[in-house]
DNA sequence: ATCAACAAGATTTTCGAAAATCTGTTGACA
DNA sequence: TGTCAACAGATTTTCGAAAATCTTGTTGAT
């Protein structure tokens, strides 16, 4: 009765979590576009399960403030808005900065040499995709979050941990919106440099400074993509299977 | 079949919705205990309801950190820990100092009014359960998150909010773990005269301190109770209907 | 005496249909 | 002509049983 218990990488998972891992990534993509509405029937054909994972996944979901939920009403993907991203992109540079301090405090070696690794993978990396052009790079995208995590991976407090995952994906969903838009310009591997030297030389107010340019720059870019009212192009509609 | 649908307050909730609630509470209050085993049919029998509700309530109570989960092998409550508390308690004093922070800057008079409100409240409630000496009072302990609610009210920025009352939900249960043990001495009164005066000066530096202050004195109560090592006594119990 | 394989029991997870709820439209009445 | 009530269709929510999975206790071989 054995099943495929091999390692591929993480097989034995249920249902439900394969759906919310799935949807999940859909949203933050935006495959899945913000205030999209989310019908169980079209839900299930897309990933090919009952309405109990869905409805497991969708409330998982819910809980992480990934999609919004209306008594009997169904659900949609969080809106997006002008006000949110402000308003998150304050709190990342407050929360990042708590990290990066503790980390800052708390780093040794293997922090250190973990950090340069990361940083040099990202600067190798070309930020738009190869072939596609317009499209962001998969595997810059993934570098990124590694040098992120890498920056203050020795903090050491799982909270502050778990506050920062939950933020950096709800501003990846923004980041998405906007690759439509010009990618190109402004020297993001100067920006990650500084940010580098600067906790790695344990100057603790350089890197608060660095941390706030870095997050407003990107914030700057992206806001254009977001009216300044209301919602995205292409929202308010039905999925597509 | 027809349930009390009457309006006591907020009635027309779906079955989901009101076991959420209810476990929540049970959660934090510690009538689930730290550790827990739940299984499916103790639970649907307490909370009279079918499975799928009590499923759906504690995947949101999972993605809220209220419960464990590991893979066909159910859920628990999620257990607590020194080295947690701890954690927690660090997290939290940021988390407020920047909530208290940004609420100083933007705070107006209707603000004012409600924080000199809500202490006064506070300060007219004992903290110790006149019938039941050794519990907390309910009503305090209702004031209590009110008047710190009021106090950060005006800080203008609903993630900061967000994280913050999640944060204050992990921590009132480490605080009912410690009701059994003495909860008299410690002034808490001029500790909240304190907090509320710095604040209305717009005393940015003195409120920080006072958080501070304020936030490890009543971690180093709780602390008492969960021991430096592992589980607290009676956990790892069944479910008591 | 120790360990592995097996089987019975208990528990979680999933499914599909039934029940409850909401939305939009039609038609009657003022 | 405008307002309201009732109906029909669509959608969400719940239930109870079936399927899959894990745990525990027993047997048999080394």
């Amino acid at each position: 009765m054995a099943a495929v218990e091999l390692g591929n990488s993480a097989e034995p998972q249920t249902q439900a979590a394969r759906v919310f891992d799935q949807m999940r990534a859909d949203i933050l993509s935006c495959r899945l576009m913000p205030n999209e509405r989310l019908r169980m029937e079209a839900l299930r054909a897309r990933y090919d399960t009952g309405t109990s994972p869905i409805r497991e996944a969708l409330m998982r979901l819910h809980a992480e403030g990934h999609v919004v939920l209306e008594q009997n009403k169904g659900f949609r993907v969080t809106p997006v808005s002008h006000a949110t991203l402000i308003d998150l992109t304050r709190t990342r540079i407050e929360i990042e900065q708590i990290a990066l301090r503790w980390s800052i405090e708390n780093g040794d070696v293997e922090w250190e040499a973990n950090l340069l690794g990361a940083f040099h993978r990202l600067s190798r990396q070309p930020k738009t995709d190869p072939d596609k052009p317009g499209e962001i790079n998969e595997a810059w995208r993934r570098e990124h979050r590694t040098f992120h995590n890498a920056l203050v991976a020795a903090c050491g407090s799982p909270t502050i941990m778990n506050i920062r995952s939950g933020l950096y994906d709800q501003a990846e969903r923004y980041v998405a919106l906007s690759v439509t838009s010009s990618i190109k310009a402004r020297d993001d591997v100067a920006e990650h440099e500084l940010l580098m030297n600067t906790a790695l030389e344990r100057d603790t107010p350089g890197a608060m400074d660095a941390i706030r340019a870095h997050f407003s720059a990107t914030t700057d870019k992206v806001a254009l993509t977001v009216a300044a009212d209301g919602q995205i192009a292409g929202a308010d509609k039905e999925v597509v299977s």
